[in-house]
DNA sequence: TACCTGTGCTAAATCGATTTTGTTAAAATT
DNA sequence: AATTTTAACAAAATCGATTTAGCACAGGTA
């Protein structure tokens, strides 16, 4: 009941090993061997149900076919549907996939990519977190093909896909000011990264493109590791320091339900006591009454690019990528919140 | 900037490669390797940054420290929840995980379990779902470590985790029936496994020991694949053919979820107009106003049971287990909705 | 006839570890 | 003093593939 190796499919077949090697991996014609003794060959290793000894063929050829993908935490739902898109399209192509999650520690980030390195992945899938700048420097001076997604170190030369933040708060922001509104908070964390900054940007610039001062006091940074009881509070206090706000961008999802926590705290009614749009989509906003109003990634998109960037810097006889840098328009998606 | 390999260790120690391997690997007093070189060694080791390359060690060993984690879907958060403590858990042991999800489709866990076993995981870790029994069967005949979460077939004999269904369901409604409701409606899907059954005997047997007739209009089966939609309406249907309903026991986080959009659109308030418990918590449970009251899973105590189960087998000098089917107990979560 | 050129395959080296078997000098035993 | 043990390593086989180099034979050329 042991494992079939090529060498007894070789004796099957009565071949040399190397006969049955070069058959398989398709180089029979350019290694002359019979179309006759091909044929047989295929024959037994089908029958035999023969499959390659994986570990053989990573040792020999150097290659494992397996990707990492780091991100930041696995529970999310962006890492999901990120995840079922990646695994199918890494599959097609022969590669496999190994997961793993920083779960937002800033230091964690390092050592999964050691880890990752040990485990000799060919490639990495990365959503960066603020404080793995220097590990993926690294990766991609040692030419280890990387992609980020979501986010990207403007330092860092490499390719990345990500949503176009601007362009998404722009939408949403456009639709709150089309219905009237005019009084808009924006609740954002404070660490320093592109995507973040790029919505806040959406947010001052759509106001200003409709002449609508921007308040200091209106924009909401909540401090990026604090316990959640405390976010809570700070943003109730933001909240009812802005009586005369008649809606709230939230930025991130995880904010964003922040949000809803304290709003229903509150006793408020979303939309007219307080209309709320969140940027990322989530499960709980489809169902939470009256339905929350978001900008949607598009995640798909983002996980079959980084696949083909990925697959370009694996493929070492394809010339140099055109794009390396790609930007995926979000689709906003009115529900009962704004 | 390649690769150091043993060898190289090795050279830079002034030893024979078999010396390295015997010191690195613990083996060196059995060896008799004097500790003057064994030293010298894991210094070299040490400061050269010597990681050993697995695909090697795979090879050689015939191991390849992986586990395979079969799950119904990536996206759930039981999923979640589980997938981070087992992995952390394995790789405090040296293992590390490849994720696979049989996305309710049925004839995938099949191929699944074939991919891992030409990935050559050295164990699996599987939540059953209909469809695979054989393929398992199968796993088991071969003397693959297997262990089961969640459910488990009679038919196999293989260790097995899972909550305590019976009781848990038992502790909702005890509250329930405590709080003087009699009109209590069970919904669940109709595919045989053992937890789903096992949770409607709890649910009959705590009607029956309070003297509560059961009514079978009372208990909801839905077909387990059907359009979203159309369980939405048979859902609607059953609440509106039943209107003196005071609660509903929803025997599955996705159902409940279901019973929230129906209760929504109909107007119900919980828990007056009506009061709503749910088995498996979910993200959402915790915020839908009024919050629902759910049976928690001890997914921990679930992932640590199943790693233990899983090494007990892989350790092939460690003598046959006492407990190989083991059920841990659920919390019953107090929210507003019962 | 000797030499070259293709054919069609096989033998052997290789990847980087682990593990079994060998080797040599010193110590212990008879 | 001759022989056996033991200490302390080194050499070589092995895992299961891939890949390079090689070998025998047929036919064509000089």
């Amino acid at each position: 009941m042991k494992r079939l190796t090529l060498k007894d499919v070789a004796k099957l077949a009565g071949v040399a090993p190397s006969t049955v090697s070069f058959v398989l991996n398709g180089k029979g014609k350019q290694m002359r061997i019979r179309d006759e003794v091909a044929s047989r060959i295929m024959q037994v290793a089908e029958k035999s149900g023969y499959e390659p000894h994986r570990m053989a063929v990573n040792l020999r050829t150097g290659q494992s076919k397996t990707l990492g993908l780091i991100v930041e935490s696995i529970s999310g739902s962006f890492f999901a549907s990120l995840a079922k898109t990646i695994e199918t399209e890494a599959e097609r192509r022969g590669y496999n996939v190994v997961y793993c999650s920083t779960e937002n520690n800033a230091q964690k980030g390092g050592e999964l990519i050691r880890m990752l390195g040990r485990q000799m992945v060919d490639g990495y899938l990365i959503t960066p977190a603020p404080g793995m700048e220097k590990e993926i420097q690294q990766l991609v001076q040692q030419h280890k093909p990387v992609v980020l997604m979501d986010s990207y170190f403007p330092s860092i030369k490499t390719p990345y896909v990500l949503i176009n933040n601007f362009d998404g708060v722009q939408q949403g922001m456009k639709h709150l000011i089309g219905k009237g509104l005019t009084k808009i908070g924006f609740v954002m964390v404070d660490v320093k990264l592109i995507q973040i900054e790029e919505r806040l940007r959406g947010y001052t610039t759509a106001l200003k493109e409709h002449k609508i001062p921007v308040k200091k006091k209106h924009i909401l940074q909540l401090q990026y590791h604090r316990q959640r009881e405390d976010s809570l509070n700070e943003l109730q206090a933001f909240i009812e320091a802005n009586p005369e706000l008649d809606a709230i961008f939230f930025s991130t999802n995880y904010l964003g339900i922040l949000g809803l926590e304290v709003i229903a705290r509150m006793g408020l009614k979303m939309p007219d006591d307080i209309a709320v749009l969140c940027f990322d989509d989530h499960d709980i906003f489809r169902l939470y009454p009256p339905g929350i109003s978001v900008i949607e990634q598009p995640i798909e998109g983002i996980a079959k690019t980084a696949i083909d960037l990925l697959m370009h810097q694996l493929d070492k006889n394809s010339g140099p990528m055109k794009k390396t840098a790609v930007e995926l328009p979000g689709k906003f998606i009115l529900r009962g919140s704004a």
